[in-house]
DNA sequence: CTACTTGTTGATAATCATTTTCCTTAAAAT
DNA sequence: ATTTTAAGGAAAATGATTATCAACAAGTAG
């Protein structure tokens, strides 16, 4: 089965457990996270699921794209001068590479960060619950066309 | 002679090399900046300001705001869902831990973070000239008042 | 299979931080 | 003191996101 599948499954899952229905744009919403290898925006995202189901409205995207966050399905990258960006396939806490150029974003690996974070809850006292890291460069393609 | 004033100083060094005019207001924005050991908002350096220059528009310190930014004399912290903040102290890339109770925010100490942002450049290619890192929890004053 | 209940959709209006506009004011150079 | 032109102030515009609400349809009970 492949990998998008399984994701999907996972988070029409999550949905049913708690109480949310299962509608065709719902599901069409999902199927583009699940398929997703870059970081759709909400407005990516409509653009997709428009083509299946042209009347559907930015607000669903909007609604459900909140609902799958709160179900910790879906991560947000957010952005204060641009729109947010969303990863369904790994929707938990972890460091992005950003193209500033092409706003294009990577998932870097990158181990070191759990051990920083145990050593910072222990200098400050802070109960950390989440972070947020973000490299800003320009990616290779881009460094080509200059 | 006290940081504020040294840092103060700066600020206006960089505006006047840059041909920028020197305004009472522009000054009050820099001392607001200057002594501010938080990470302020535009709306709590306008509050400020106001106390000396009652007429001054709030449009007033977001200019300011972006012309201290393009001069590399604050570093600005972008919030999707609230309105951002900025630190004037320390205008260069460094992580910081956000209470996600109060809102305050502070500066850890963390060197490893460097040598994660060269090995990150040799993997991926990105030409890497900027990051972000923030840690969120709950400060140990909220937690003690929960 | 049908009807009911209630969450969801779609269209639109509202929100809110930030930016732009444009006219007036005042730095700073001559 | 005069001139030039950037900066300030007030208000309107912007743009992503959120809220509203009537019409609709998913899921469930009968």
């Amino acid at each position: 089965m492949p990998d998008p599948e399984i994701r999907m499954r996972k988070m029409v899952d999550a949905l049913r457990e708690n109480q949310y229905r299962i509608t065709p744009q719902r599901l069409a919403i999902l199927k583009v996270l699940a398929e997703s290898k870059g970081h759709p925006s909400v407005e990516s995202i409509y653009e997709q699921v428009k083509i299946r189901y042209p009347t559907t409205s930015l607000a669903t995207i909007y609604k459900n794209v909140a609902v799958l966050k709160n179900l910790d399905q879906l991560l947000e990258l957010g952005f204060s001068d641009d729109s947010n960006r969303y990863d369904g396939n790994k929707p938990y806490d972890h460091p992005h590479v950003i193209c500033t150029v092409c706003r294009k974003i990577l998932d870097p690996d990158m181990s070191a960060l759990e051990d920083m974070t145990q050593e910072l809850a222990r200098e400050t006292g802070f109960a950390i619950t989440r972070h947020r890291l973000d490299f800003f460069g320009i990616c290779p393609d881009c460094q080509a066309r200059q």
